[in-house]
DNA sequence: AATGAATGAGCCTTCATTCAT
DNA sequence: GATGAATGAAGGCTCATTCAT
């Protein structure tokens, strides 16, 4: 009985499966019991095929990340020698498209949002190699567009400033929505939130700036 | 001390402890059982006390919300006619010292975050009756700054903008720390940080403002 | 703070208490929290005053019989020399009211039939004490109605014909009636019932009586 | 013996002894604990195999009632065309039959007896279905035997009479035998019995008839 | 390669009772 | 005489994991 009914195997299926429900859950949450009945598996599957609830939730989580960044890069097709306040554009749409398009990514969105709130330790190293490089991009903008004389801690500052405004939107989405916004941010409306936060984030910076001549 | 006078010591012992543990792992991952064992007292207190788990956390919540609006009032002391940037500056000035000045008020910080981040059922309505007037307040400041053609969809992007770049603080602070930025953000820093996302914030406004023209 | 609001000394509030729930509830499912809570009373209150849980049951189950034996006594007024058919259908009265009659006992039939039900052993010596009496008087009865030839076989197996008869309306009032009969048998109805049992009971005695000779 | 091969082993040794075990002591004062330690299983067992304590209830009554009509059928072999007084005394055969003969039919009888006394909402439902065709049976049966003139009211009371003093013979066994009669009702002594309810209500209810004339 | 029965540690809660006041 | 805070034993249940097959 190597085969199943679907044609899917029992890995494929239980990692689609588990991205599903800790995306929504959370992985604390989430039961092996859970992913296993929803996988049309024996509740011996998780640990056999991949070793425990951690491991699986890690491999889920790369998974996530990687789809993530294949769909939405950074760079959103400019070449590097863009205008800054272009490639800003570009990885603001990257970014917010990765958190709250769950349309086109599956749950890759939500996982990294939960997990960003409430982080497990297996996670936490991946996160930060994961991380380091969008870092870098953003603030290599900041940095230009604050021209050469730009501090470091007013670089910290603005790039808390631009990558906050994306971030916060998963977070908060679900929470907030209902009781703090009159406009719903829907999919169709995400790329009017990045022309705002780009604008905003263009005259934040500028402003930044001037204060520092 | 087996027996003590009264309830008192025990009860607000218990809630000390619990605000502690709440606050570092969370509802779920706190057990009732450590609780009791850091307060010294019996596994069966926080039911005598409080009625359950559930209860007790719900008391820690509105003991830190208390204490963190006691401490930093919304209004920052200024007068409701003083100029609306000041009147931004303040709030930014309080809820930011709410989130991030752990010394002074104790766990209520995390604890807001914490759930922020995972909510409970138990804490969603409390949550937002008391998000409301925060709401309100902001809103009604952007929608002056952004003057009496702002429309709706304008001002929500804005109040985004600003409330995210302040409780991302929160959320992320730990997180993102080491990997995202160069500058830790101390508690002596938190001015700083409010001068800059005041002045950000101000400048991002005006400029969607402009926009609408 | 000798006395209280209400005139009734904790002690009696608490036998008043006791004796209603226990009679809807059973000696298990009562809890003695619950008790001195409707007895505006302390927890401490059942041990303090009767010695602890069973103790309070004890006296309960005393009381209760003794109002039962008090209203309606097995002889219901009839002399001793009564023509035995009347002595069996005063018999008849005073049991079945004594088992359905809430209203005028209280709570002493419910307690009485809870505990043939389910007996508790603290019960169990004194239910064989009291009832052993009414067993005797219409034992005697039952043998005069029987004639000098009775045999002891078909005194006891009539014996257990007449009481049945009537225990049971108490034990399965609740449970069979809604599935099992048409008639209620509400307290005005009670005297109807009192002369079916009779009646079919003195046939069923005499019948039994025809076979023997 | 940790692990078996299958878990029919585990799962029929727990229905046993739960049938034992819930049969002497009651739904409330058994523990799953008990439970399994008497099957040699881990406290866990119960939860995996039934789904907790009150689907294991449930089963086990199931299984009692089962048993129990397989054993005596209600119609004891008889064409329905028998006469009514056969047909009522195959039916009191074996309803006493089942409530008595703990022999043969294990733990059933007094499983359901448990059950009449102190009934669980869990098994409410269960036995107004399967009681309901037994009621109609025998109300047919007293129908018959009273003839076409007989009013509602009639019928039930005999009913009462007639089922009454078969079902009490469970309830009351243990608790009353010693101090209520000389005789005790062993099983090879049943039929006694059978014949002389039988006898004793076909004459109760004809002297109800005649009243009706 | 895969199963599912079985496990045991751990959790929250209930409750009769105790004890210092 | 009365209180109520505190106790600890016990109960039912969950869940990730193990193991024999």
């Amino acid at each position: 009985m190597a085969y199943r009914k679907d044609g899917i195997d029992t890995h494929d299926k239980l990692l689609e499966v588990a991205s599903i429900v800790f995306a929504e859950k959370g992985y604390r949450d989430t039961t092996v019991a859970e992913i296993c009945r929803l996988s049309h598996s024996n509740v011996a599957a998780v640990n056999y095929h991949f070793g425990g609830k951690d491991k699986l939730y890690e491999q889920v989580w790369r998974n996530a990340f990687a789809e993530a960044i294949r769909v939405y890069p950074p760079d959103g097709g400019l070449e590097p020698d863009a205008p800054p306040s272009e490639r800003l554009h570009a990885l603001i749409y990257s970014l917010l498209h990765r958190i709250l398009d769950d349309g086109r990514l599956g749950y890759a969105g939500k996982i990294l949002l939960q997990e960003m709130a409430d982080p497990t330790e297996v996670i936490r190293r991946i996160l930060q190699n994961l991380i380091r490089p969008l870092r870098q991009r953003t603030r290599g903008i900041i940095k230009e567009l604050l021209g050469p004389d730009a501090i470091d801690k007013n670089i910290d500052f603005c790039l808390m400033s631009v990558i906050h405004q994306c971030l916060a939107m998963g977070f908060l989405r679900e929470q907030m929505h209902p009781p703090m916004f009159k406009t719903k941010v829907t999919e169709e409306r995400i790329d009017d939130l990045v022309d705002h936060i780009t604008r905003f984030s263009l005259a934040g910076i500028a402003a930044t700036r001037e204060e520092k001549l």
